[in-house]
DNA sequence: TTATCAACGCGAGACGTCTCGTCTTTGTGT
DNA sequence: ACACAAAGACGAGACGTCTCGCGTTGATAA
């Protein structure tokens, strides 16, 4: 056993190869889409990135951290790309909300995103620490827009005054990832919209007058 | 090259020992929540239950597999010992929703159902097959009787007769399921209790007069 | 300014370890 | 005698570490 490392003395990210840290970061995307997450391995990624091993064990811990990094960066392009111009706000509430609910259900039918999204959940399933860099770096930013827009709901009379935000993003977020990752029924852009009038107006019978 | 291997093809059902089938699931559960399910091995199954591996790879197709029949044993034990009786119905449909779903977030909330339940949801997000098989025989039936209920209330006149059954068990369902999955804020009763609210109100302002 | 040089990230891949799933051997119950 | 269980040997393949030159970079000396 060779000597230690000791604790593997700090890389210097001034000097790092920002070429192989792309390739990594595309062939990871790529080749999770492929072969699966389960199937893949770091060997692959170095190879397909033409990278060595070493190469990616010094600046990632681990393959699901590996993904995550690639899956940010997927984010970022696809707001850039998608001519993201912030959430709408047309102050028609539902009609914001089904449209970006809408958007949401066409990225989880798309391979593209659905992959690496698959392999984050099912690795934060069973990894606190990634699971919770998972939720604060990718999830969170994205909630906190619907927050913003459902507080400016509420503060133009829209939402009952003492709704709990969170509670209500969940309540839009949360059917529609329970029903891609459990696989209960397809994901359509009809079950965005009846959510979004459902979350809002309740099921209960409307008894008025 | 192959041939035969004795036990590779059919083995008998009916010659199966039970003893060790019942070790096998005891010792899966026991042991995944000791040491997660990364580091769960089939090897340290066998050796907890005192049989052979080859036991667990003649009954059983992966790790998963297993832990998916133990945890179907383990939702029949704690329906036998909790005193099941049925959902409940006293006519008050948020009343009975909350006393279920308070147990939900208890179960999410306890290390002894929750380790499994993390190592399915993880192993189903990436094997589509475990998935449908996790999907149909543990979460189907319990969604089922979510269904019951909201539809006896619908016919009570209590709900909207216009409103989609599935759809609403997993507004219920898929915000609990989520907060806890990704863990974005603690599982309590006040969530539960709001959740049920909110479902069945809505969260727009009501204006009546 | 230009030549030199040490430091360091890099691609490549060998290495020993680990777990996998299969196969072989031996024991046991009917 | 026979079918299955227990135990473990075995090869395959991925792991993470390590070493080896190569190329780039930034500091120093001419």
């Amino acid at each position: 056993m060779s000597s230690r490392s000791p604790d593997a003395k700090a890389p210097d990210p001034a000097r790092r190869n920002d070429r192989s840290r792309r390739a990594i970061l595309d062939a990871s995307l790529t080749l999770v889409a492929e072969v699966g997450y389960n199937k893949l391995t770091i060997e692959a990624i170095a190879a397909r990135a033409g990278v060595g091993k070493q190469t990616i064990y010094r600046w990632w811990p681990s393959k699901a951290a590996v993904l995550l990094d690639a899956s940010l960066a997927l984010a970022d392009d696809a707001k850039t790309e998608g001519g993201w111009t912030g959430f709408p706000d047309t102050g028609d509430l539902a009609a914001d909300l089904k449209l970006v609910l809408r958007a949401t259900v066409d990225q989880f039918n798309d391979e593209k995103y659905e992959a690496p999204m698959r392999a984050l959940t099912a690795a934060g399933a069973t990894d606190p620490d990634l699971s919770a860099r998972f939720t604060e770096q990718l999830l969170k930013p994205q909630l906190a827009l619907y927050e913003e827009r459902l507080r400016a709901a509420r503060e133009a009379g829209g939402l009952a005054p003492d709704v709990d935000l969170p509670l209500t993003v969940e309540m839009l977020v949360g059917p529609l990832t329970y029903r891609w990752l459990m696989g209960t029924a397809p994901l359509t852009h009809a079950f965005a919209d009846e959510l979004v009038d459902r979350v809002l107006g309740g099921v209960s019978k409307v008894t008025e007058g």
